[in-house]
DNA sequence: ACCTGAACACCGTTCAAGT
DNA sequence: ACCTGAACACCGTTCAAGT
């Protein structure tokens, strides 16, 4: 048994990953297995090893790849440079609409968990980085007086929050009477606290 | 085998539901297993489904108890009345330094999800609503001329951000230069939100 | 009625053995 | 060198059998 050569190793990892976002577009993350993967491809489960250290060092080349598609994404939406108070807007829209539309996909970032201990690889933390700096570019436009650190704890926040009302949203825990809720949330997020980020009153709330 | 009654149904509900307490905060909710929950309290795999319909039962009856346990820091924060500008500040204060200290009871919550087209029992999304609704209380006081679908559509702006800021802060995607990130990046959600919310400008950011 | 423990259908990971 | 498939140590869940 053994020596097929069918496929180089660049091949087998090739068709093995796309075989495990096969595997999560269908039936999300919990539906992906090491044996799963390799019977779509043909394949028996000792292969896997061949070009995966494990499945944690399988998924997170995956949601490498699917970050690099939210990126894609969120750089079209403001390809034609508009002022960035409508870009900041477009991006926070595109990062809503992925994650309506690639639910499966977009979760599988947030519900894999490495062991206590590991860390990610730097591949995956720079293009978590990369996401953050879009915003980053657009708020120093908008507030171009605003030292770095405001502007870098501002992206972190307006992102955290529009990312956690995708996530409560996806869970059903923001229903509120009639309408889409995350849409309607986001906004009041947008809006209230650009308005506040903007425009800053000398008045305290408290 | 079998007839031992050394404890009633009620009883072995309990000792099981604090033995999966142990095991999810001492190795979090990947560490949590059928057999490892019935070894620590003396009965084998069987007799967990004598009191519970599976594991995704017994993990939901834990993380509601986890909302109480989150629901009684928060009314805590707040028993003495304090303005609503500062209460809502101590809500997000509480939310924060519980997630921080019980971290792996609190991810939990998160980190279960329920077979697709299953959704969780009542009493559970009961009891996300109560936290919801302390929130609201203190923003209608703030702000009493604003409707109540505002109020809720801020209650859930706010509760997802800072939520967001602790899931990203916990999975570290929110490191920056110096400084504990969470607390510094919910602080200018809250300044600037609440700014925004309470003090709306005429002039629109874009 | 209560509880066991074997059975079933799954896992991830390793590795001797075959080509 | 490549790949298999059995083996190991785990899973969740069911259920006949024992007391």
């Amino acid at each position: 048994m053994g020596r097929r050569n069918e496929h180089t190793r660049e091949e087998l990892r090739e068709i093995a990953l796309q075989a495990a976002v096969e595997l999560i577009t269908e039936q999300g993350l919990a539906g992906l297995s090491a044996r799963k993967v390799v019977s779509r491809i043909g394949y028996t489960v000792g292969s896997l090893y061949m070009v995966f250290r494990n499945l944690d060092d399988l998924i997170i080349q995956v949601n490498e790849r699917t970050l690099e598609m939210l990126h894609a994404r969120l750089a079209a939406a403001i390809i034609d440079h508009p002022p960035p108070a409508v870009a900041i807007r477009a991006l926070a829209q595109t990062y809503i609409d992925f994650a309506l539309t690639e639910t499966r996909r977009w979760l599988a970032i947030y519900q894999h968990r490495l062991p206590e201990g590991e860390s990610p690889p730097e591949s995956f933390t720079e293009k978590v980085a990369q996401l953050f700096e879009m915003a980053q570019e657009q708020l120093a436009q908008l507030c171009p007086w605003r030292s770095p650190e405001d502007i870098a704890l501002t992206a972190r926040a307006l992102w955290s929050g529009i990312h956690g009302i995708c996530i409560l949203g996806f869970d059903h825990k923001l229903e509120v009477a009639g309408g889409s809720p995350v849409q309607a949330v986001a906004d009041s997020l947008l809006e209230y606290y650009l308005a506040g980020f903007v425009h800053p009153t000398t008045s305290r709330t408290r």
